[in-house]
DNA sequence: ATTTTTATGTCAACATGTTTACGTAATTAT
DNA sequence: ATAATTACGTAAACATGTTGACATAAAAAT
């Protein structure tokens, strides 16, 4: 092997350690900032990912807690604790499936709907704005595309997520 | 206002959304997979985030914990936990500093340093390969630019990180 | 009908992250 | 010299994340 296929090898390792390490910094600064743009109403950077994800057409209707940790991309026994949490707080509910008795749906509460779109969307868009600074379009385009490629990856090396993937496909 | 400048905000804040939910999701599986790749040796990502900074030719001879703190954007109190199991391991340890005996720098031992080149390299090394695959050169130098402009933003919007570079920048 | 699978709840142990707060010792500023 | 600041350790309380294990009840398969 010659000595530029080292160097190349070398530069490549550094850069993808500078790489994983930024997506690490961010990942600290996300809920740093985060959970402090809506400490306000009480609410991190989790619990928002939450009831983001409720407020979504497809879940509007209720979710599983199963399904929506397989969304999240969290564990199932850690996504109960949060929910408990936001139960207590009134912002969302359970309500057993009709179609599936095992099954309990999370769905938002109508005060959980109320803090999401009156309240929590002024904190929300403001962190946006500061976050993004300097994004045009394109650049946020973009970076959503990188970030959707290596979560792909991500979940390849995951063997749970990945069968998870193939049951849903198969059904 | 017109109601294509209501769509357009809608759109964005929509991108936006999307952007953070993303970078909520590749943390968590980051996480995940990372520490599951470097399973074989009880070392989680946020140590191998640690053993990694030192061994940056700056913190070659130590760092502050401080610094480190500072460096690797978490608490000084969350960092205490995870060098004093790092030193439980005997990977690091700490060191009176010459000049300032408030001051202990933390830096590799010697057995830190062989796990870090002489094992841990081959794990890492396959992580990197699988959760970047499909990124160009280009593709990664790329990211790493959104992910610093981002870093810098969050900065931006964290009280205690401005503060902290203005005092750098004015040492 | 009986067995197996599935969905959830729950408990435990652990590592990571936050914040607030207090004590101590060394340095720096006055 | 005295006072203020600085660096660290430490503790507590909390929210998030992981894994593993076990119980229960309902659905699905045999």
């Amino acid at each position: 092997m010659g000595k530029e296929d080292e160097e190349t090898r070398a530069m490549q390792a550094a850069l993808s350690n500078r790489l994983f390490f930024r997506l690490y910094q961010c990942a600290n600064m996300l809920h740093k900032t985060g959970t402090r743009a809506l400490d306000r109403h009480g609410i991190t950077t989790q619990q928002w990912a939450v009831l983001g994800a409720l407020t979504r057409p497809a879940f509007e209707r209720g979710v599983a807690v199963g399904d929506l940790a397989t969304f999240l991309l969290v564990s199932r026994q850690n996504l109960a604790g949060l929910i408990s949490r936001l139960e207590a707080q009134g912002l969302v509910e359970k309500a057993v499936d009709a179609a599936d008795n095992r099954s309990r749906l999370i769905r938002l509460t109508v005060t959980g709907r109320k803090l999401w779109q009156d309240d929590m969307q002024v904190e929300i868009s403001g962190f946006y704005a500061g976050a993004l600074q300097g994004f045009s379009t394109d650049d946020r385009i973009h970076l959503i595309h990188y970030l959707d490629k290596m979560l792909k990856n991500f979940k390849a090396l995951d063997p749970e997520a990945t069968s998870a993937e193939e049951k849903q496909a198969a059904e």
